[in-house]
DNA sequence: ACACTAAGCGGACTGCGGTCCAGTTTTGTT
DNA sequence: AACAAAACTGGACCGCAGTCCGCTTAGTGT
């Protein structure tokens, strides 16, 4: 007999999990949260989540990775409703609205969220302030709001610069050309669209 | 008498540093660069720094920080070669051009220049990777980009979508609504502003 | 019920980022 | 030239993320 096959993974469910393993994930989870709670997403160091929840060390990383993945982890049920209710829930932000409309409702949403869970979002990303707080990003800020409003365009320049910094952002840039495969030529056609339709005249 | 009034700063030369002191740095620099050099920017220790540099650990943190102001450090030339070109060089880049020819070329440049020194910035932002491919970032890129298609947009969806995304990025974010002071309902306003120019017939 | 195996466990251990402070060097002042 | 204040130095020290491996336990086939 040939071995038998394996069934078909949907919706990445990428291995079943034991029983104990089930329950430590669960305890590992209840304790971050509460940590969390009581001291803040800051301080919360993957020992003392061990300890809290009675475990040892290295089951905390077995479970989830590293620090950023306990993070995730925690965010996960936030996450889920959020994606529930884009993707299914009652219009304008789910179906059945008219698809600008639930782009416009879309990033709303996401900032309520983010404000939401904001702490942890910033501790899962060490390093993130110095990133904007830079100099060089200040500077090419400042440059690209002066360019679009020489070039016409009206609005909250500021933020329309941020925005257009972001999709030069190095880390962004990076995933796009190893992870998946874009070619620079490709990412530099985006940005003349990008340039494109932001100073299209309105 | 009254104290002495302090010389008005020009240009962000916050302290006028010791003779000793800018010899070290330099010294630090020259090392760091070496080492990144011959092992990769992800393998540089401060301690390593510290000692190809023939000085003590404290130094190294004293001058740079921590490991992400080292980093910008060693970038700092390329930096500057970057800012004098889109600031002062000659055109498209700098001035003499219609300000969209630069801003185009600007994205180009930025491209260009990321790419010169990956390894470096990626290394500056670790868990940079995990950002992206976490699956609720990518679950969000899909949807933005389906919603888009829907819209009647063309061109690049995945692309734009990243684009759109980064601006609802947390640590942006967060940026934006602490050191700069702005307040949630102008994101908001930013957002669906973003949306109209991106999805505008074109 | 029993044995077998793969998954899970835990905590000692390592390495590095970052801090601290007693001692040293530089620089301005008299 | 001598002094004092301020700035700088270096390396011992600390805390935490992440690894490793010998031991335990849950599921499975008989």
């Amino acid at each position: 007999m040939t071995p038998p096959l394996e069934p078909i993974e949907l919706l990445a469910s990428p291995a079943p999990e034991r029983a104990d393993a089930a329950r430590n994930r669960a305890k590992l989870l209840a304790a971050a949260a509460e940590l969390i709670q009581e001291h803040g997403a800051e301080h919360l160091t993957m020992e003392a989540v061990a300890t809290a929840a009675c475990v040892g060390k290295g089951t905390v990383f077995r479970r989830f990775g590293d620090r950023f993945g306990l993070f995730l982890a925690v965010l996960d049920q936030a996450e889920c409703e959020m994606q529930q209710a884009f993707m299914f829930g009652p219009p304008p932000l789910g179906p059945g609205a008219p698809p600008v409309e639930r782009l416009r409702a879309f990033g709303v949403a996401s900032l309520r969220h983010l404000r939401q869970n904001m702490d942890i979002y910033v501790e899962a990303d060490k390093s993130a302030a110095q990133r904007y707080d830079a100099p060089p990003r200040v500077v090419r800020e400042r440059h690209l709001a002066l360019l679009l409003g020489e070039a016409g365009v009206s609005g909250d320049l500021e933020l329309l610069a941020a925005t257009m910094l972001g999709s030069l952002d190095p880390a962004q840039v990076h995933h796009l050309l190893t992870v998946r495969r874009r070619a620079l030529e490709e990412l530099e056609a985006g940005w003349l669209d990008l340039v494109a339709r932001i100073t299209a005249p309105s």
